[in-house]
RNA sequence: AAAGUGCGAACA
C-alpha cells in the first residue's frame, strides 16, 4: 500500500483522478493512509463529494482523515459541511483550526477566519500566517501587515507572503525591500518577487531575477514561461518551456498551459497541436478544459472550425 | 507513503 500511495499521489499531481482512483481500487490491503491520501487527491481535484465517499468508506480514520476531509470541503468552499466535521470530528488538533481558518477567509468571511484564530488554544506560526494570508485575500492589507508585525517569530512562508500582499497591493517598493531585509531568501521568495514584477510590466526586471537567483525550481521556470506567455512573446515562452524540461524541471499543468498559451501566440497550428500531444505522452499531464479552450480557440482563430468543433466534442468537461 | 498557511494559470 506504501508504494501505492507514492503512485496515486503521483497521478493525483498530474490531474489524473480518475487513474489514481483506479490505482486505489486495486489496492487489496488499504490502510487509513492511502485512503487519506485519495482523499486529499479528490480534494486537490476539487471534488469533496468523492472525497467523501472514499471517507465513508473508510474502516479506520485518524485525526488526518477527518482534517483532509475537512480541507476538501472548505477548498470547494462549502463551509457549512466543514464546519460541521470540524464539530464532530473525535479529535481536534491545531492543524484542523488552521484550515477552518483559511477556509473562512476563502469564502469572504473574515470574522469566522478571525475568531478562529482568536478560539484556537495556541497560535502556531501556520495560524499566524493562514491569519495574514486571510487579510491579504479578502483585501485588508493593512490588517495583513499588522499581522505580521504582531507575530511573535516568521518564518518563510510569513514574509513571501507578505511580499504577495505588498505587490497585491500595488507596493512592490516595499515588496522588494522585504526581500532583501528578511533573513534568508529562498527560490519561492524569488518567485514572489519576478512574478510581483512580471505584474507590474517589468519583464526584463523580473528576467533578471531569475538569471540571478541563487535557488530555482520548477516553480521558477513556470513562472518565467508564463511572463513571456502573457505578454505575447511566444517564441521566447516556448523556448523556455523546452529550457525547462532539459534543465530537469518536469512540467505540470499550470506550466504546460503557460506553453500552449505561448503557443497560441505563435499561432502555428500544428506545433501547438504537437505541443498538446506532447504534453500529455511525454509529461504524463492530463489537460484541463483550459488547456483544451487553449488549443480550439487557436483552431478558430486560424479558420479550422471543424477541427475546432470535434476537439470539444472529445473534451471530458461540459463547455460553457 | 497521508492533512493546514506563502511563490507560477486563460480568459472576457
Amino acid at each position: 500500500a506504501a508504494s501505492c500511495t507514492v503512485m496515486l499521489q503521483a497521478l493525483s499531481d498530474r490531474g489524473h483522478i480518475t487513474a489514481a482512483r483506479d490505482v486505489y481500487d486495486s489496492i487489496t490491503d488499504k490502510n487509513v493512509v492511502v485512503g487519506t491520501a485519495m482523499i486529499t487527491a479528490y480534494s486537490q481535484a476539487g471534488m469533496p463529494t468523492h472525497a467523501q465517499e472514499v471517507f465513508d468508506s473508510m474502516e479506520e480514520k485518524n485525526v488526518l482523515t477527518w482534517s483532509s476531509l475537512m480541507s476538501a470541503y472548505a477548498q470547494a468552499r462549502q463551509m457549512p459541511q466543514a464546519e460541521n466535521l470540524f464539530q464532530h470530528m473525535p479529535e481536534r488538533n491545531l492543524v484542523s483550526w488552521s484550515t477552518m481558518i483559511s477556509g473562512f477567509a476563502e469564502n469572504g468571511d473574515l470574522e469566522n477566519a478571525r475568531c478562529c484564530f482568536d478560539s484556537m488554544p495556541e497560535h502556531t506560526q501556520a495560524a499566524w500566517n493562514a491569519m495574514a494570508a486571510a487579510y491579504t485575500f479578502c483585501g485588508h492589507l493593512e490588517d495583513a501587515k499588522e499581522t505580521f508585525d504582531d507575530m511573535p517569530d516568521r518564518d518563510q512562508i510569513s514574509y513571501t507572503a507578505m511580499v504577495q500582499s505588498y505587490a497585491q497591493n500595488g507596493n512592490i517598493g516595499e515588496g522588494i525591500s522585504l526581500v532583501y531585509a528578511m533573513p534568508h531568501r529562498d527560490a519561492k521568495t524569488w518567485n514572489a518577487l519576478m512574478a510581483a514584477l512580471a505584474q507590474k510590466g517589468h519583464l526584463d526586471r523580473a528576467r533578471r531575477v531569475f538569471d540571478a537567483m541563487p535557488e530555482s525550481n520548477g516553480v521558477s521556470w513556470s513562472a518565467i514561461v508564463s511572463c513571456y506567455a502573457q505578454t505575447g512573446r511566444g517564441e521566447s515562452g516556448v523556448w523556455m518551456f523546452a529550457a525547462m524540461a532539459a534543465e530537469g524541471f518536469p512540467a505540470d499543468q499550470v506550466a504546460c498551459l503557460s506553453g500552449l498559451v505561448a503557443q497560441t501566440h505563435i499561432g502555428r497550428v500544428p506545433q501547438c497541436c504537437a505541443f498538446f500531444r506532447s504534453m500529455q505522452q511525454d509529461f504524463g499531464v492530463a489537460p484541463l478544459a483550459e488547456h483544451f479552450l487553449c488549443v480550439v480557440d487557436l483552431l478558430g482563430k486560424a479558420g479550422h472550425l471543424e477541427r475546432a468543433e470535434e476537439l470539444v466534442e472529445t473534451m471530458p468537461y461540459v463547455p460553457h
